[in-house]
DNA sequence: TCTGGGGTCCTAGGACCC
DNA sequence: TCTGGGGTCCTAGGACCC
């Protein structure tokens, strides 16, 4: 069966930590709520009204809208209503691709004879959410994936758009650039300098214009999108690339000891979470931002994948070393670090040396693979034969 | 010791390989 | 009339997203 139309569904949890705060707080209902310090983690629409928005330091926040409740983060119960809406949406289709703790794709193209319409199934969708965990959540559907997420963004709150594949560009052209996936502060001032405000003034240029405006990936990207074009399928099982951790550690001046203990901690955190979830990574990254919030990154790619707290921490310390000159003159105000090129942690490596010993190495190998690993680990291990010795790279605890 | 903290993707130059 | 061309990996930086 051939089926077309508007398939996907957006769907976008409102103001989520915010929400769930007045959800768990019955006296914070219809009054203007801000989650976070320092910076706004998240505002309820009460709070965006008077002019609060995500990310906005918390001081401005407050001049904003001096009678707003500031409370601190609980990501506890955010990342357990998160597992609960997302249990919802599996519930309506197994093609679910989830973005954020708060949004997430579903294709529902082949539910029709099942589950009804893409627009029935998002009313129920939303119904669910609200039923099933007490949170407004906004949906949009549409033919492609962006096109369902901007119809998202402009349904909110509490709504549900649909944008018919006959009615894509008049919904889509009037628009502001900033509305197109990938066009942030930077690249809408370029636009904005030759005279493009709109996604219909982007729609009209060629290709190679819009290229030489803003790079050739975003210039080819952006043309696509802003003509309807968007062949990106909905991808369910994505696993990320990396795993990090970082944090602002005020002005100064810090001792060595301090930023050491700082970074003992960040290395024992994520290395933990990289246990957690069976990966392994390669390339470890130290991002440092400095007082004159300028920011620079140093990495390393190690030899093997490791979650090892020692051979991390070792690895980051070297890499702080390096920019210990960079430390002093500008003063340390963030710290983070992070381990990508991450792999599944029973994909092992075993080096082997190619003589008489070799038969009996690999066999002492694959037992120790087989006793920590299980039989699958095994017939997945990876022979490299380097010329040297037997290394197994087994992962602590 | 606090304008979070968690990510993704792209670009560009250099090293290295065939 | 030029540099031979293509590919991968590593490193650093930047933009963007939620």
């Amino acid at each position: 069966m051939f089926v077309s139309g508007a398939s996907i569904l957006h769907a976008d949890l409102d103001a989520f930590y915010a929400s769930v705060e007045q959800r768990d707080d019955p006296r914070l209902r219809g009054r203007p709520v801000i989650v976070g310090g320092g910076v706004v983690l998240a505002a309820s629409y009460e709070a965006k009204a008077c002019g609060v928005a995500t990310a906005m330091g918390g001081r401005q926040a407050l001049a904003l809208c001096p009678h707003a409740v500031v409370v601190p983060p609980r990501m506890a119960a955010y990342s357990t209503a998160s597992k609960a809406v997302f249990e919802v949406f599996r519930n309506t289709t197994p093609l679910v691709e989830g973005l954020s703790i708060d949004e997430a794709f579903l294709d529902v193209g082949g539910l029709r004879r099942i589950a009804g319409s893409p627009v029935e199934i998002a009313a129920r969708l939303r119904h669910e959410v609200r039923r099933r965990v007490g949170l407004p959540i906004t949906v949009g559907v549409a033919r492609t994936k962006f096109l369902a997420k901007v119809a998202s963004g402009v349904g909110k709150p509490d709504g549900l758009l649909v944008v018919p594949p006959d009615g894509e560009l008049a919904f889509l052209h009037p628009l502001a650039v900033e509305r197109l996936w990938g066009v942030g502060e930077v690249t809408a001032a370029k636009l904005r300098e030759y005279g493009i405000g709109t996604v219909g003034e982007v729609a009209a240029l060629p290709e190679s214009v819009l290229v030489s405006v803003v790079g050739r990936a975003l210039g080819r990207h952006l043309h696509a999108l802003a003509r309807g074009h968007d062949p990106r399928g909905v991808v369910v099982g994505r696993r990320r690339g990396s795993i990090g951790s970082q944090r602002a550690i005020g002005r100064g001046p810090h001792t060595p000891e301090y930023l050491d203990e700082v970074v003992v901690g960040l290395v024992d955190r994520v290395t933990r979470r990289m246990r957690r979830a069976h990966r392994v990574g390669r390339t470890v990254v130290v991002r440092l931002r400095f007082a004159d919030y300028s920011r620079v990154s140093r990495s390393h790619s190690l030899a093997q994948p490791t979650s090892g707290t020692g051979e991390v921490l070792t690895a980051v310390r070297a890499l702080v070393a390096r920019a210990r000159p960079l430390i002093r003159e500008r003063g340390l105000t963030l710290v983070g670090i992070a381990v990508g090129n991450l792999d599944d942690d029973s994909v092992v490596q075993l080096e082997l040396p190619f003589d008489e010993g070799a038969a009996d190495a690999l066999d002492s190998a694959l037992d120790s693979v087989h006793e920590r690993f299980g039989t699958s680990a095994v017939t997945r291990a990876v022979l490299l034969g380097r010329d040297q010795g037997l290394s197994v790279p087994l992962l602590p605890d």
